[in-house]
DNA sequence: ACTTTGACTATAA
DNA sequence: GTTATAGCCAAAG
């Protein structure tokens, strides 16, 4: 928590939050962070995570379908599938299965 | 200070 | 059921 706690900011100490082979959407984050509308906001952040030294996993943060939007912006089209399957996560066509099972909402995991 | 963007989401057809 | 469109908000150019 800095002085800048910046939208961003908060959206990669959620992100760091996430429990291993765990997942969550952007929405979910963006409505913890009290924005619920700037679920793309939240998706930009994670673009710019790369570039923190931070190790940021982006790759637990998916869209509200389970698909593996952001898969295109790691090094490599098949590393975010790589490493969710690494964690036990089962993908199919870029796709989380039981993506209601395994979905993590800070909303309730955190506000408790 | 204005315009563009973007790893989304909800709604309409 | 799917596909197309609009709204959305914060940061970057």
């Amino acid at each position: 928590m800095t002085t800048q706690d910046s939208f961003f900011d908060k959206v990669y100490e959620v992100v760091k939050l996430i429990p291993r082979g765990r997942v969550t959407s952007f929405g979910a984050i963006a409505k913890f962070l009290g924005s619920a509308r700037s679920a793309r906001m939240v998706g930009w952040a994670m673009n710019n995570s790369h570039f923190l030294s931070e190790e940021i996993p982006a790759h637990r943060v998916v869209n509200r379908n389970g698909l593996l939007s952001g898969k295109a912006h790691f090094g490599a089209p098949s590393e975010m599938q790589r490493r969710l399957e690494a964690e036990g996560i089962q993908i199919e066509d870029s796709c989380v299965q039981q993506f209601g099972k395994l979905f993590w909402d800070p909303n309730k995991e955190l506000a408790l």
